[in-house]
RNA sequence: GCACUUGUAGCUCAGCUGGAUAGAGCGCUGCCCUCCGAAGGCAGAGGUCGAAGGUUCGAAUCCUUCCGAGUGCGCCA
């Protein structure tokens, strides 16, 4: 979008040139501190074409573009510095981020293309970790940022919803008669199931016949067995229920959701596909893929398929699933947001899915992120404080719901505090955005690769680079535009550089989200939205001191005009919040 | 040992495919609300970009080596 402003200018840089005018935006990037420019072009590589040096070339060109009209150019040795009136730059973006304002973040890069997005994949009967809020909004962001990138986009959550936990659980649940009714009227369906597993753990423990049981209803579910069956279905329903409160929090949803139980059946095919190809070996009783073997030496250990006994690994789960999913959505690419820790088992998985000459094995995207890492002052004994996975003081999980609602009471008490005429439901409503906003942010502001280093005081602090900050933007935009009639203004009014400054950061936006996708990165759209952010709060608060500087000004022609930059910029911002996964109150 | 990730201001991090004096938030100093929302803004102090070589007109960014941190490396997922 920014093209908008640059095209003229382009245009004669190629003309002048002979290169063509999508290399030159390539090099097109923001001038150093300190020089007065909105842009500014380095002319070695251009010069180097032409085979002059780079400051004549600098200097021909800025004669040319000035003379033209078309930019104040100045060339700055062999650079070319370009700045451009705010009216003429308004008068090139405002018509079409003021007919759509979601336009500044949406492309249509991806249009036509399937993506199939595997992400937050929670285990049945567990709860969802703190730590889960990765993979989850992550997955989450990534899906929406496609989709506006154009993309069809199938949500997909792998529940682990297989294993020999189901044998423990159904063995306790039978040894202790428990029925469905005392399951649903528990607080809290995962807790229960939780505490009843390792009730049973422990009753096995010393006693053979117990232990051998829950091998027994292990065998029973694995058989098809219906009762077994039955009370899996059970445990799952109650786990997922569980599982869609915080979803509910969380503002995310699924279009599958296919657990490891459904691919079961789906495994012997696959295996005797890598069989029949000679792919497979054994090795210490096991079945492998020997990638070394095959020629990929950057393998130093096979893959594992199925263990001694006969039991199938997760990496046949996955290439069982990868089938399933690209007849059923034929997808261009598909994520697995899944943390760093497990980039080996993609690796080798996506390689024998090569061996395999499946159609979609270049199409196969490992999402890796870094852990989550929570600051603790108490270690105990002889510890000193430090980072550690998401534990309490007390050594236990901490819980992805415990930590939202601690956000959603710290936003309600500075909403009390801060704004005391927002009361009962709206206030209820803003604390849940502001609280959740708080966390998911502080999840996705930086690059996923990093460690995430989390403190209750700093994360939910709602100064400074946060969710918060973005809201609040966006919520003075609105009570702006609450306060004034709907009208529309003429661009060429917009003559503040604070103003320039806002729609060059709107303009940037849809590059922005179109590395975003190419990246599998959320937090491009996070800093780019922290930077709209920042233009809009410095534009606005020069009104605090300079009347003639408000939206709401003086003369009603520049007033419609800037009421419709912030509109446009409310917009963006809303839409850019909505991206991430967070909601942007009105007001708060 | 091998692999992956990572090392930029006191702390937490940006820095687009290499480009001109390395940026932001927090913390610290000092300012700005009879207010279009101070959950904000303005200004200041603070950095041999882990180290050493190399490629290049130009390196925080690319290559090599080394050092530090984290994680993973067979029958869990």
């Amino acid at each position: 979008m920014l093209d908008l402003v640059t095209a003229p200018v382009l245009a004669l840089i190629a003309n002048h040139t002979g290169l063509p005018a999508a290399d030159l935006a390539r090099l097109l990037g923001s001038p150093a501190k300190g020089v007065a420019a909105d842009l500014a072009l380095p002319c070695f590589q251009p010069a180097k074409a032409k085979a002059l040096p780079p400051p004549k070339l600098a200097a021909e060109l800025a004669a040319a573009i000035n003379a033209a009209g078309l930019a104040q150019a100045v060339a700055a040795g062999p650079f070319l510095n370009l700045t451009f009136p705010p009216a003429q730059v308004a008068t090139a973006l405002l018509p079409a981020l003021a007919a759509d304002p979601a336009a500044a973040l949406r492309s249509r890069a991806g249009s036509g293309r399937n993506a199939a997005i595997d992400f937050s994949s929670p285990n049945i009967a567990k709860h969802l970790a703190f730590h889960h809020i990765r993979s989850t909004m992550i997955g989450n962001s990534l899906a929406r940022i496609y989709a506006a990138a154009g993309w069809k986009v199938t949500r997909i959550n792998f529940l682990g919803d297989w294993g020999t936990a189901f044998g423990r659980l159904i063995s306790g649940w039978k040894r202790e008669g428990l029925t469905l009714a005392q399951l649903e009227g528990a607080a809290d369906r995962v807790t229960f199931l939780n505490e009843l597993y390792v009730r049973s753990s422990q009753a096995a423990k010393g006693d053979p016949a117990l232990e051998e049981d829950a091998r027994r209803w292990s065998k029973a579910l694995e058989d098809g067995d219906a009762e077994a069956r039955h009370l899996w279905q059970i445990f799952k329903d109650a786990s997922l229920a569980e599982f869609k409160r915080v979803y509910a929090l969380l503002g995310v949803d699924f279009d599958s959701w296919k657990g490891e139980a459904h691919y079961e059946d789906k495994m012997a095919p696959v295996l005797a596909e890598l069989e029949g190809k000679g792919l497979t070996s054994i090795d210490q009783g096991a079945t492998v893929v020997d990638l070394a073997a095959h020629g990929l030496k950057q393998f130093k250990k096979p893959m594992l398929l199925k263990r001694a006994d006969g039991g199938t690994l997760y990496a046949t789960r996955d290439l069982a699933a990868a089938d399933d999913r690209f007849r059923e959505f034929a997808f261009d690419r598909a994520l697995y947001v899944v943390d760093l820790g497990q980039s080996l088992h993609f690796n080798e998985w996506f390689a024998a899915a090569k061996l395999l000459n499946r159609p979609y094995a270049d199409r196969l995207r490992h999402i890796g992120f870094g852990v989550l890492l929570v600051w603790n002052d108490e270690p105990g004994e002889g510890l000193e404080p430090g980072w550690a996975k998401g534990r309490t003081r007390a050594g236990k999980v901490m819980l992805l719901r415990e930590v939202l609602e601690e956000g959603i009471d710290r936003a309600r008490a500075i909403i009390a505090e801060k704004n005391p005429d927002l009361v009962g439901d709206e206030r209820e409503a803003i604390a849940r955005a502001v609280g959740v906003g708080a966390v998911v942010f502080n999840d996705l502001k930086n690059a996923r690769t990093n460690d995430v280093k989390f403190k209750f005081e700093e994360a939910l602090r709602f100064d400074g680079e946060t969710g918060p900050y973005l809201q609040y933007a966006h919520a003075r935009l609105c009570s702006i535009e609450r306060k004034s009639a709907g009208v529309s203004g003429d661009p060429a009014l917009l003559a503040r550089d604070d103003e320039k400054v806002v729609l060059l950061a709107l303009a940037r936006l849809q590059g922005q989200l179109e590395r975003a996708v190419e990246a599998d990165e959320p937090s491009i759209v996070a800093q780019a939205l922290l930077a709209l952010a920042a233009a809009v709060s410095s534009w606005l608060t020069a009104g605090n001191r300079d009347p003639s500087a408000k939206v709401i000004c003086d003369d009603p022609a520049v007033a419609a005009a800037r009421l419709t930059l912030v509109r446009a910029a409310r917009g963006a911002l809303g839409e850019g919040l909505c991206l991430l996964g967070l909601t942007a109150p009105e007001r708060m």
